[in-house]
DNA sequence: TTGAAAGCGCTAACAG
DNA sequence: CTGTTAGCGCTTTCAA
């Protein structure tokens, strides 16, 4: 079906080796014989095929990617990143998604390395003790984790503890103590145990005790009862949610006013990944944002570094500059959204109530 | 770096043949040669080329996916139908983005022919009169476009034209005549231009003029004054607005707020696509929904059957249901979101909003 | 400046 | 059941 080198050479009358010249060493052939070769490429729309050349053990310029899912936003963001980087290099992307699956994980990894992609950019279930990653480590193949959160290996992401942290203390400051931690599903996520952790320090360090947190189902429709029961008491329920991931956070905030709850009238909530949407909620999503672009185009640049490849941010700076590090924590933000008030104590809020009280 | 078949030979003291068998046709080896292999496989973390393999004329169960960008989630929810339904045939997926440009159209497109794809599935900015397409045909490459709305290629999407008509019909029959239809860039997309026609046929129908389209900038951070000109007169001024994709239409909505219009009280607002985070929104987002995982899903059964894979939808069902033909058109749905509503009179208007007047 | 030839990792006859 | 061998499309010496 596809036209070959040798195809080329038989139509333009040279030899094999004189088509790959006239393809990777141009200016070593004579002006008239490459001129021939170029039409005769022409003609039989001849495009050389990755596979033989790399066979000859040339790279392959291509970079694997392994992502749980597109359908998270933060991982569509930190693809583009990605591909943004890498494409400005020459290389290519081979994405698997793996669904959070760890039969999916390995059967990605495998995929790619069967297609001996230079190195790969993943972002796994587990980080740190995983057998996959550990056998890229013992064969070699270059890795970075986007968005994994682990001094074991070279990860990008932000540093979730302190994130959480950060987030709750923003909630702490508005005058909330009874804030409780909502996350998905703890087994899927290091990252949601690490944010578990940031939560727990801010309550510790504020002299309050943590709640323990509450998993829920990332897809309900509802809120789950024991949410529910946490809520039922308005004196003693909390007046703050702090959810693990943004995507929890709408769940949540849709639920709440589902239930007759006002956000954050009566109960504030602060998501985790700054999605974009959560900004054009009408009520803008309060949030801990990451950002998950340059995630993605700072692990590009971990992987280019161990590929050996000239860093092309470092070449846009100073060539003093050219040696910084680069970075495996990334800054993150507190989104000071609407879905977050200041606590106002149940007797204050009677009084602002009262329509009888004058200003 | 890798080790080879021939390192696995030499390790377990048998032929590359063998090796290879070992792989791809085990049950022909004895059982202990088999184990034997196996063992150095193991010892020597052996993992076959596919580069090798697809050179000896093995398709490399590969296709090339070209979409403008991961950005909007249109094209991540497709991308997602492909992935799902591509890995269930064993196929896996080589990702590039294009950003909207030519050239980038043209570089992805060559990479992926560079690497050998079986096939391709691609959004394009041009469908119609595009000479990169036209090569394909010519060599005979198989391809599918999706989300491209065009009669003269195999193309999954929406009925462009009928999904805006029925959009706007949705517009006509609360009562509204002064409809605006805006768009990003009518250049870029094939589909925005379809989509004007939806508008007119619609508003030609009703016996109205359609309004020629505004063309605004997707990035835009207020609205363009060529809009605010038409917004000026609240007795003339359009009643509900168009837009030809959901994101511009959740800008236009905010601009409209901030520039003290209710929306849908004092303007509808339609938008397109359907995205999911429209339905996230306080007031959600009125739009003309499109199956954009369907769209994925349905581009790979075309494409795997050009492939001539068998169908793994077909073969779920009765074998007499197995020729029925796989659909170009998907349906779309108006979704009544909460952006759009009645239009009502502004003497009836004026007179509801006098506190006087009892219920 | 060009050609001949070896070989990259693998599969698939064909023998044994 | 297993080994030998001939390529697949290309790059790259080495010679001419």
């Amino acid at each position: 079906m596809h036209s070959t080198i040798r195809d080329v050479a038989a139509h333009s009358g040279v030899s094999i080796a004189t088509v790959s010249r006239a393809l990777n060493t141009p200016e070593l052939l004579n002006a008239e014989t490459l001129a021939k070769v170029r039409e005769s490429i022409e003609a039989l729309d001849f495009m050389p095929s990755a596979r033989g050349r790399q066979l000859r053990g040339v790279s392959t310029r291509l970079v694997g990617v392994v992502v749980p899912t597109l359908a998270n936003p933060v991982f569509a963001e930190s693809l583009q990143g990605i591909d943004e980087a890498a494409s400005a290099s020459g290389y290519r992307l081979m994405l698997m998604t793996t669904a959070y699956d760890s039969g999916r994980e390995r059967r990605a990894i495998e995929t790619l390395r069967e297609q001996r992609v230079d190195g790969l950019i993943a972002t796994v279930a587990d980080a740190e003790s995983n057998p996959l990653l550990d056998e890229l480590d013992r064969i070699g193949l270059p890795y970075v984790l986007a968005h994994n959160d682990t001094a074991c290996r070279a990860a990008v992401s932000v540093d979730n503890r302190r994130a959480a942290r950060d987030g709750v203390r923003a909630l702490l400051q508005r005058g909330h103590k009874r804030i409780l931690m909502l996350a998905g599903s703890f087994a899927e996520s290091d990252r949601a145990r690490l944010r578990y952790r940031g939560y727990e320090n801010a309550m510790l360090d504020a002299g309050l005790t943590p709640y323990a947190p509450l998993e829920m189902d990332f897809n309900a429709e509802e809120l789950p009862a024991s949410l529910l029961a946490h809520l039922s008491d308005p004196l003693r329920r909390p007046t703050a949610l702090f959810c693990s991931n943004d995507r929890l956070a709408m769940i949540v905030i849709r639920g709440l006013r589902h239930a007759g709850l006002l956000v954050p009238g009566d109960i504030s909530v602060l998501g985790f990944d700054g999605i974009p949407l959560g900004e054009w909620l009408s009520t803008a999503l309060s949030s801990v944002a990451t950002p998950n672009r340059e995630i993605g185009r700072h692990a590009w640049r971990h992987l280019a570094k161990q590929l050996g490849l000239p860093d092309s941010k470092a070449i846009d700076e100073a060539a003093n500059e050219a040696n910084e590090p680069i970075p495996f924590k990334l800054p993150h933000n507190v989104r000071t959204g609407a879905t977050i008030a200041s606590y106002i104590e149940p007797a204050a809020r009677m009084a602002a109530l009262e329509p009888e009280n004058p200003a």
